[in-house]
DNA sequence: TTAATATACAACCTAATGGTTGTATATGAA
DNA sequence: TTCATATACAACCATTAGGTTGTATATTAA
């Protein structure tokens, strides 16, 4: 499977993204089915122009996309890019397992020099 | 494992910290052994006080931990709250494979159906 | 065709972010 | 003790973010 290398400016994006309460509920909705912006909007206590720049900045991120029915916007969250965040985040453990990993290394060298003096 | 339930201001500061390359370079770095506020201020190419902000900022997310040594400051990454974000991504992924599971079940009784008319 | 609904988008405001420089304080080395 | 190093922190500045209201444009319903 390959996965696409995301730019410094996307990772950025994608993380603000997620930094955002309002935000997140969006993505969790639209991963629940899809809905009407009007329909986001309605849900939270702030202006629909503050909803739809919400909208924006998730579809900015690759976490949502909008699909046009007529007159209205449906918004359908985005699995894919949640999984991108999620292999982002592995890579930092991995980088800290590594590690974990030497030290044990070093810990069994200490063993075999104690074993064969 | 109990694992601890994050504030909306905690998981904003969470993904927030990590919305910054610089930052996330400060987190690589420190998972993979302790360095000293110094040496990553040397490491970027900006002011040691711009470096001390972000530290800051990473620190206020749980990424990571100052320790003082003398005059220095080791900063020491924190898996544990890496595996938070993980498990918050992981919140998303499980809300849409639920609704995968549901579709499922739809499909599963259509057939059903046809088979006892 | 006219009215209502769904969306888009510009202009504006305030607060937060990410950077700067400058100054203060603690610790270690000579 | 004196000097250099490591860190902290305040004050400032420009840009971005998150909100507002107001206006324009499609599409559907009457």
């Amino acid at each position: 499977m390959v996965v696409y290398e995301l730019s410094d400016d996307e990772v950025d994006r994608l993380f603000r993204a997620l930094a955002d309460r309002t935000r997140r509920d969006i993505v969790r909705r639209t991963l629940l089915g899809e809905v009407t912006v009007s329909q986001l909007a309605g849900s939270y206590d702030m202006s629909f122009a503050a909803v739809q720049k919400h909208i924006a900045v998730l579809e900015g991120a690759g976490l949502i996309t909008k699909h046009p029915h007529g007159r209205e916007r449906r918004v359908r969250g985005n699995p894919e890019t949640i999984r991108l965040a999620q292999n982002l985040l592995d890579q930092f453990e991995q980088v800290w397992r590594a590690r974990m990993d030497r030290l044990d290394d070093l810990l069994s060298d200490d063993q075999l020099s104690n074993e064969t003096p």
